[in-house]
DNA sequence: GCAAAAGTGTTGTGTCTACACCCATGT
DNA sequence: ACATGGGTGTAGACACAACACTTTTGC
């Protein structure tokens, strides 16, 4: 019945490393797939990714894979999230997977392979395996971070107006953001700096908007778990 | 040169599951390691753990390779840390490791095997591979949680005074932690509730202790990350 | 009464939300 | 002048740390 032999108790499996690629457009938290040619799970929708190599470690190798979906200098941020292992979670094989969360910044467009198209997070199309879920666990991820990090630099361009990043956080968080707050949050956590320019306004007029840039591009914890906290200062 | 033939690019890599038990005792966070009798890291001491078999999820693997160490009843919590894949992490193989942390109340004593003992955090002895970076991984991901969960009952007793619960803190916060302040953070988020019990006094008198016990025993968030948060209520 | 240990009252500080108000531009 | 969008001022709510003080016990 098996097209294998029964595999024996200590047969390594295979392992691939799988990316949620996250990005906001159009006011929307979106997730690059790739559409499924073949079985199983023909024409449902999977992440990005694939077997490990020999020399390779997991975070090489899905950087080696993303590379063939998207311009891997537009991956902003990656970081792993969970590895999954139920037996039955690939139809016929012994497959684990490691996933990781890729952010892409809104100004870049990269070009993609035609099977591949960016969907958003909210109305996924038919997914294939796990990958459902490990979306939303990226989402969840996200959204816990935007809360006591810097990881909005990895979603927001170079520079960029209150206005524009208030967009992006409220579409990564799902709900609405108060530009005031968020500017007054982001500004005494020092998350954020003046860039110097200004954006001039639109056809309707409107003071112009000042210009800010992330004070950093690399991750930092900027919200330390402030309860009980080391004694005096 | 080598023993084995040079592996082809997709060989599929073994994969262990480790973990890093963690308790409370005598005031210092200890975990549990076993010390190895064969090269390589002969003498070293290494995490409980091993081979990844064909049925199960890498969860149920940690669980059965812990059974063999300790009486797992006493394992209050255990949860997934991060999955590591250095080529180098394990001479001679290719062998990725998930890792887990796990909690056992400082109540338990669980009898152990010869090789097996309990060693401080702060001063671990010699360790194999990578297995010294995982234990401190799982410090600090203990430490996180103990700051934003109700993590604590697992390394708890089933009741306890607010002064044993301070003890218990302390050492895995690695700082001192005010007893007044404790009490009032638990029970303001409803992690604590009241057990009814008292603690008589010691040989010099004293007021008897309040015991509590944690309202539940299953991990949840009780300090949902305050910043940014929907609007209105 | 006195020491010891537990627990409460109270004050101050910092961080956040909400909302009123002021500012700079186009038409 | 007025509409549009950006930005600041300010007040209130809340959670926390610190510390003084009260309570309950043994001796």
């Amino acid at each position: 019945m098996e097209r294998k032999p029964p595999e024996e108790s200590t047969t390594a499996p295979e392992h691939v490393a799988l990316a949620a690629v996250l990005r906001v457009r159009g006011g929307a938290l979106e997730a690059l797939l790739w559409e499924r040619a073949l079985a199983p799970f023909a024409g449902a929708w999977a992440l990005p990714g694939g077997l490990l190599r020999a020399g390779e470690t997991l975070e090489q190798s899905i950087q080696r894979q993303l590379a063939e979906k998207v311009d891997v200098r537009e991956l902003a941020h990656v970081e792993q999230l969970d590895t999954r292992s139920a037996p039955d979670r690939v139809p016929g094989r012994r497959q684990l997977a490691t996933s990781y969360l890729g952010l892409v910044p809104t100004d870049a467009d990269p070009g993609l392979p035609a099977d591949t198209a960016w969907h958003p997070v909210d109305r996924l199309p038919p997914t294939a395996f796990d990958h459902g879920e490990i979306v939303l666990a990226a989402r969840e991820r996200l959204r816990a971070k935007l809360s006591y990090s810097n990881v909005g630099f990895a979603l927001a361009p170079a520079e960029f107006t209150i206005s524009e990043l208030r967009e992006i956080y409220a579409a990564a968080l799902g709900h609405d953001v108060s530009a005031t707050n968020l500017q007054r949050v982001l500004l005494r956590r020092d998350v954020l700096e003046p860039a110097g320019g200004r954006r001039e306004p639109g056809p309707h007029g409107g003071r112009p908007a000042a210009l800010f840039r992330f004070r950093s591009r690399e991750l930092a914890i900027t919200d330390e778990f402030a309860v009980l906290r080391p004694p005096g200062r």
